[in-house]
DNA sequence: TACCGTGCGTCCACGTGCTTGACATCGAGC
DNA sequence: GCTCGATGTCAAGCACGTGGACGCACGGTA
């Protein structure tokens, strides 16, 4: 009989809960601290080798103290590996929309998605801090000897995109096919081409894969 | 010579100082808390009238308590006024887009700004609620009989976009502009047209003031 | 008219998380 | 070896959102 007489109050109606979309300022202020803190670690990388660019740098930046830096990533190297996947996922986000855009033609999708990816990359200031940097700093190994976490997250992602896109993909299909997009994509990181051959770059790949490709659609898509 | 004594701390370093951009944290989660409660405010008040959108409802829809939404605002009316100067923005921001796609020619500028206001207020879930509810919500009033902020607020913005785009424009002379232009929108707000008019209306709109802005261009800009 | 439900506005004790200043530790450079 | 700077940790302070309470005004109802 408590719950009876228990005051109503507000909150206890329906009609109050959270947006549908899950947007409640707690949540979006805290991927916004991330956000921010990412962000000012990556605009300090641009002009200095990584290896120079201290904590204290990274927080001022954000305009926060260099403790809220400790509480959201902990250390050093935990903050760089953050950084680095942050900037894979805004590359697979560039990589993405490529591929939805052309969704009736899968050469023509992937031939797009190399070309975004090889241009973000050419431009990016974090990928030009990794290569400058020959192995001093503690960047490079995180795409190369280290790079197991970029690419098995990065190949998930990529294969996620592709079977909705294509859903006619297979598990496993889908998996491999990610997963050497991912290995080209990140040695094109570390060992890029001249801008002259970009395009061809790209153009040559989706060649290389489309009768793949094709035979793997065509068995029930036709 | 305390100070020479003093522990030089990280923070005292101009390099650990706010990015350039002022995008500091602190600064954009404020503003975060405020677009949250807002957009909120909007979804809400999209279904059912605005005078039945408790503050609670839009606390919880917010993810935040109720009291937050007091700190935030102070008071329902003045959560109302600022939910619509900040749709008030929104519809700036695109008509601003719309005038700087045509910085060459300001009578096509208008043209394509009027059309893409008239084509969002159509379709504005907050501006349909206000001209749903007669004159029993105190959503009305904000727009017309105490519509100077927007008015005011609004040719401001509006006459710093056009002596942008259009240097050669004079003060006076932008702001008679924007405030003709922003006291049509308002009314076309109030009493829109058909969407089939559409067009015609933002054509005509341009035709009329047309011989006027190349007369003000013409004048040293020739 | 008196009653009652509901939303507004306010207050306050509390918790969480960012801030500040300190400290130990380690590695690089003199 | 010593100093300096950076990393990592800690504790106290503080700002701000939380949750619960309250009084008040208003509209509907007996």
């Amino acid at each position: 009989m408590a719950s009876v007489l228990r005051t109503l109050s507000a909150a206890d109606d329906p009609a109050n809960a959270p947006a549908p979309d899950g947007a409640t300022f707690a949540d979006a202020s805290r991927s916004l601290l991330r956000r921010t803190l990412l962000e000012a670690a990556r605009d300090l990388a641009a002009d200095r080798p990584w290896r120079s660019v201290t904590m204290a740098a990274i927080a001022g930046r954000a305009g926060v103290s260099r403790q809220t830096v400790y509480n959201e990533f902990g250390s050093r190297p935990r903050l760089t590996e953050a950084l680095v996947l942050h900037e894979t996922e805004e590359f697979l986000t560039a990589v993405g929309d490529a591929i939805r855009r052309h969704p009736a033609d899968p050469s023509e999708a992937l031939s797009a998605a190399l070309g975004v990816f090889l241009q973000a990359a050419s431009e990016d200031a974090l990928v030009a801090a990794v290569i400058r940097e020959d192995g001093r700093d503690d960047l490079l190994p995180l795409v190369t000897s280290e790079g197991r976490p970029i690419l098995e997250h990065g190949t998930g992602r990529l294969a996620v995109m592709m079977r909705e896109t294509w859903p006619v993909l297979r598990g496993p299909e889908a998996d491999f096919l990610a997963g050497t997009v991912m290995r080209l994509g990140l040695s094109y990181v570390v060992l890029p081409v001249a801008d002259a051959e970009r395009d061809a770059t790209a153009r040559g790949i989706a060649d290389l894969v489309r009768p793949y490709v094709e035979s793997l659609l065509a068995r029930d898509g036709g």
